[in-house]
DNA sequence: TTGACTTGTTAGCCACGGCTAATTTAATTA
DNA sequence: TAATTAAATTAGCCGTGGCTAACAAGTCAA
């Protein structure tokens, strides 16, 4: 029979998202990502991350073929990407405009990028521009909004 | 030997933390809290509510017998509050604030509750107070803070 | 009182996401 | 080349938090 590899589709867990992101990384700079590093960075045992990879693969976010080099997938990259730019402006936006110290604002934002509903992703992002456009937040904050 | 019941204290999972908020919200207006309304609740078997209560009891949060009304004991009740404060706070926030749509302000604030930092929330805090006390933000959110 | 519901509990299953210990594979070095 | 070390995998365990199915205990009506 041919090895039709079934590709699991829907969500994914907070911490194969987790996976994901450090997979991304740790890609960068030509880099490949080994068992260990990913183990490194998750702070969890190797074993761990061997058995995050098979599932990721199962759902067609990484190549991973035992004892080879991992890489993303063109889809695996995108969520990578999506999740990792989430961090980014979430921990950006507790310390930048709410004053959080960045140690905790990185804590949080990890937990919050896997969360949050795009719906309030947007909204953050279109008040911090505002606030960044230097149009204070009066316009926007005063009067809650009513869609 | 007598019999001490042991407390177990530290963190408490997500989950837990849901079924203790549902059990507060369900004891209001002296109605008392019953398997079958916290499973109703929590949308989840009554037998997942009863493994939820073992947990809680054991950790000193409710006092419960099988077969018997559930109630909070003081430390139980105020984490609830505490968690329930959260919630109520997270959702105005998003929604008021940030315009979120109120469902999914909801939806959102529910996960939030659970993972975020009281140093956040403080800063969150001080800050809506900020915005609606009429100062606009300007004078706050310009320029990051340093502590 | 005797069914028949309703409510709750128990038992036993599952997936997830960790872990350790043992093993296998690959790379390095003596 | 042979031995050693490092990296990865496997096997098997654990706790969590769901579930269903079976059973037990009350409650209520006929």
């Amino acid at each position: 029979m041919p090895s039709t590899k079934q590709v699991l589709i829907g969500e994914i867990s907070s911490s194969l998202e987790d996976y994901l992101e450090v997979i991304y990384f740790l890609s960068f700079a030509g880099k490949t990502a080994r068992v260990r590093d990913i183990a490194r960075s998750r702070n969890v045992a190797m074993s761990s991350v061997t058995n995050a990879l098979k599932k990721l693969a199962l759902r067609g976010l990484v190549r991973y073929e035992a004892r080879e080099f991992v890489t993303l997938t063109s889809s695996g990259r995108s969520l990578a990407r999506r999740l990792s730019e989430r961090h980014r402006f979430l921990s950006l936006f507790l310390h930048d405009i709410l004053g959080v110290e960045a140690e905790t604002a990185a804590r949080d934002a990890c937990m919050m990028e896997h969360v949050l509903s795009s719906e309030t992703m947007e909204r953050l992002l279109s008040f911090s521009r505002e606030v960044y456009a230097g149009r204070g937040a009066d316009n926007t904050i005063k009067k809650p909004r009513r869609n």
